[in-house]
DNA sequence: ATCGTTGTTCCATTATTTGGAACTTAATTT
DNA sequence: AAATTAAGTTCCAAATAATGGAACAACGAT
């Protein structure tokens, strides 16, 4: 369902955009359309203030309002995202380095970034599989239990990692997911100091990844690159294999990034 | 470049957040990160408020400051949109049927629908290139030149179809391209008799499609579905033959979504 | 027909946004 | 290095928009 996908419902400090966001998560993050009645409970605002909020986002594009009086994300959310991610350096850059390590592992490569508590998925390339689960990009997926989130958090000063830990929620999706900040940090420690990271079905049962963790030198970017597979495939000992090729792949991110930004950051 | 895509920066009734969103599109439409000046240059607003509008933007996640000042779209957007379109019934419902048509013909398939002036596309199955999300899907292209888009028209109502064609301002892409209302309309009565329509590399050269439309009975979807590719493969001819199975394929989404939404409407 | 539910409109009160100007910081020129 | 210009940030009284309670409509079910 909702896993913690970075802490949704704050009070933000920005004022009327604040409150229209909280909407909109609302209204993203359910599994169904929702009736006006339905936001009502959920939001827990006046009838007319609410009322007159969902008509704006609706009259912006952002929400879409159907003939049963069911509210739905809009499209325009659509486009936004497309421009957003046709230009994305970072993403721009990484491409070719991603399409590298698919054709030398023959296995999934994914590109994700921290945003709040949670990964981001920026670029995945994967084989010829028949299955079309691009439905990747653009995913939320929690930092404590994927190999990028965790290659990234390694990335943190101390300080920071301590509060963005501190305020993790864990859910536990298998056996094998952290639910506690202490062997956590304990493990983020461990990839600090060997530069890679991995997912041992902590997210999906059945699913592994190498992970290496990716920045730019201005931190806009923290995040990391994985080879991810079936768990039947894919080895303990062949995922230790892929960490060499991996953290050079990162290397030639962030070498591409230098030289696409300049020197000087 | 910018095209006209649907007519960007217009004022609207909704308060605070119509403002913000002007903003959001002129970050989102630019070719690249733009820094403070350039913005307060193109939105006209007093610096104070403008910064503060920014600041909002980018607390929310919606813009991204870099460390050089320059302002890009914010990840969160990609995070709502795959939301969005992961749960989008009129996709889901016709991704089956695209799918068999491009098994069918071997070329690209398209779903768009129309949201103000542009096509929105919602999916796309192409040959054996696995697909890249937001290559295509999400991207909105102009109604009046694309065969999702001219089918869409030729769904509305008469005095719809005016007041829209009224506001649109013609780019010639290509030689082929409608640049007035009046060629636009004589076709569009014509698609709307035949029932199908077709792009003669009226958007871009070398690519031309047919496209049929499809609607769902609450009309919260106006859109089309179309078989795409390059000019030198598919001759005319070839595109007559097609227009068959197009419509076919419409007909079928449209015959699930009733299924799905329940008969009455 | 009546009642309860759901969705919409209205308007005085309240809170936020606005925009001009003063201020700080960074970059460029002399 | 000092002076000058540009770029970015903060402040606050005035203008504007959001709020929320209640009254009003529309719809379904009994």
């Amino acid at each position: 369902m909702d896993s913690n996908g970075g802490g949704a419902a704050q009070a933000r400090e920005t004022g009327t955009l604040g409150k229209l966001m909280v909407l909109l998560d609302l209204v993203t993050h359910a599994d169904a359309p929702l009736r006006f009645t339905d936001i009502l409970a959920l939001a827990g605002q006046p009838r007319g203030t609410l009322h007159r909020q969902l008509t704006h986002l609706v009259e912006e594009g952002l929400l879409e309002l159907d003939g049963d009086g069911r509210y739905a994300p809009g499209l325009r959310l659509l486009d936004f995202a497309a421009r957003s991610w046709a230009r994305n350096e970072f993403r721009l850059i990484a491409e070719p380095h991603l399409r590298d390590l698919q054709q030398a592992t023959g296995e999934t490569v994914h590109l994700g970034v921290l945003r709040g508590q949670s990964i981001i998925y920026l670029d995945k390339v994967e084989g010829r599989q028949p299955v079309r689960m691009y439905s990747q990009i653009g995913n939320a997926s929690p930092c404590y239990c994927t190999g990028v989130g965790k290659a990234a958090l390694s990335l943190l000063p101390a300080e920071s990692l301590i509060d963005l830990v501190a305020g993790l929620r864990f859910t536990s999706f298998t056996a094998s997911t952290h639910v506690s900040a202490e062997t956590l940090l304990a493990e983020i420690r461990e990839i600090a100091d060997q530069g890679y990271a991995f997912d041992r079905e902590e997210h999906e049962a059945g699913i592994c990844c190498v992970a290496a963790p990716v920045w730019s030198e201005d931190r806009t970017f923290i995040g990391g690159i994985s080879i991810t597979g079936p768990a039947y495939r894919l080895s303990m000992e062949l995922l230790h294999q892929w960490a060499v090729p991996v953290q050079l792949a990162a290397g030639k991110i962030m070498e591409g990034m230098r030289v696409r930004l300049g020197p000087r950051r």
